[in-house]
DNA sequence: CTAGGGTTAG
């Protein structure tokens, strides 16, 4: 009797850690299990498989690894569930050395993994760009004869969206259906978030109404991923109504949501409501991650309070969250917009010996140079460096029309196009519009077909 | 307890 009284005692316990864990509550996830054990009730090892998925999520890797120290002090034996958390963890991370480490660690000590340790490393090597050996792992577990679940076709079907496989994940979800699979809520938001990237809008709206006439709930992250899309195509009405129907079936705001809306009311210019999200957003009380002071300090960017901006960022980095590539891009933007390119220029090399990808903060340097009016410095910058897409291009474009010099825009336009990149139809007519008006049609004339036969080399 | 969402430039 007593002893189901105390395994009761510790699935409530566990519940109750599991909340605090959700919502990044570390501090009182730790309180609520020395409160259990003064009560006498003992954690177990999923009370600590809990605590090291939150720490994985909140700080990182390490300290989820950490939990394993603690968890042998108390004479519990590290399970098959425990590694594959810290499996996800190392994967969140971005660190396949670790989640391999797991593996090699996990059957040293005779445990055999699951179809979840293989999903998850063939997640892993999903997120690193590696395609084909998350492929061969996929294979690995069919030779291996262990059961799939749907979280394999979920992970295989997201991981060949974000290597660009778009048509391959496409037929995969349609083959799967045709032989009676039933999407999850999971699988949908894949192919939502999927289409939101490929900018199809009227594609989510088709999948909600699937989604409804299936009678799947949509949940937080089919909110948010259909909100996002609408943003993403200027909806900002329909993005908030999301928002405002998401709110009226009673789902809670989280970290994500509110980075999605805030984004959203900051870039469109609607600041007091912006203020009302972050007022909330900090009132309840979750641990702000780097992502939540990210969209923070984008804020105080816009509202052009740069030293704010470095305030908060001083704040993040005390509590010991490091910056990342959208924290630099953001500032070195920021630099650029209160006309500080000297610094903004210094931050991006700085940027750049510390391994980032720096191609969207060079174009905001790019960008912010034609803006001020430094278009030459601007092209001087973008002849110098190998890093370009169809936003430099746009920008230089964009400027160089605005100071009337439409061949060198035409050039650019044409040099654009058969690197490959795709152009924005504004910047094509917005050029031969100005080489019209230089009075020279026949030049004008001659770049539409110079256009046409460049993109017809493309194919 | 283990898959899916957020933050940057034209």
């Amino acid at each position: 009797m007593r002893r189901m009284c105390l395994g009761l005692s510790t699935k409530l316990l566990n519940i109750s850690v599991a909340s605090l864990c959700r919502t990044r509550q570390l501090e009182k996830a730790e309180a609520a299990l020395i409160d259990g054990i003064r009560l006498g009730v003992l954690p177990d090892v999923v009370t600590y498989n809990i605590l090291i998925t939150g720490y994985c999520q909140v700080v990182g890797f390490e300290a989820g690894y950490h939990v394993i120290h603690r968890m042998k002090e108390a004479g519990i034996n590290p399970n098959l569930i425990t590694y594959n958390s810290l499996m996800a963890g190392a994967t969140r991370q971005g660190s396949l050395a670790c989640c391999l480490n797991m593996l090699d660690e996990m059957l040293g000590r005779g445990i055999d993994p699951d179809v979840w340790s293989y999903n998850t490393l063939m997640h892993c090597y999903f997120k690193m760009g590696r395609p084909d050996d998350a492929y061969r792992i996929f294979r690995e577990i069919l030779l291996k004869n262990i059961t799939l679940c749907q979280a394999t076709y979920n992970i295989l079907i997201n991981g060949l969206f974000k290597n660009g496989y778009i048509k391959d994940a496409l037929m995969l979800f349609r083959d799967l259906q045709r032989q009676g699979y039933v999407p999850q809520i999971v699988t949908y938001n894949i192919l939502m978030n999927a289409l939101c990237k490929l900018k199809r809008w009227k594609g989510i709206i088709r999948l909600f109404e699937e989604i409804r006439e299936l009678g799947i709930a949509p949940n937080a992250i089919t909110y948010t991923t259909a909100m996002k899309c609408c943003f993403g195509s200027r909806r900002y009405k329909e993005g908030l109504q999301i928002f405002f129907e998401m709110k009226s079936r009673g789902y809670a705001y989280d970290l994500f949501s509110c980075c999605t809306i805030v984004a959203a009311l900051v870039k469109s210019g609607r600041r007091l409501a912006a203020e009302r999200c972050i007022a909330h957003m900090i009132k309840i009380g979750y641990d702000l991650d780097i992502a939540s002071y990210n969209t923070l300090i984008n804020w105080h960017i816009n509202e052009g309070k740069l030293e704010k901006a470095y305030n908060l960022l001083g704040v993040a980095e005390s509590r010991g969250l490091d910056c990342d590539i959208y924290t630099h891009t953001i500032l070195i933007d920021g630099l650029c917009k209160a006309g500080n390119f000297d610094v903004a220029e210094r931050h991006l090399d700085h940027m750049k010996t510390m391994g980032f990808n720096c191609l969207v903060a060079s174009n905001c340097f790019i960008n912010g140079l034609c803006k001020a009016g430094y278009i030459d410095y601007a092209l001087q910058v973008f002849n110098a460096s190998d890093m370009r897409d169809s936003c430099t291009y746009s920008s230089l474009v964009n400027n160089l029309c605005k100071q009337r010099r439409y061949r060198l825009a035409a050039q650019l336009l044409l040099s654009c196009i058969r690197s490959g990149l795709k152009v924005l139809k504004s910047d094509e007519k917005n050029v031969s519009q100005g080489l019209t008006r230089l009075g020279t049609k026949r030049d004008a004339k001659r770049f539409k077909l110079q256009v046409r036969r460049s993109k017809l080399l493309q194919y």
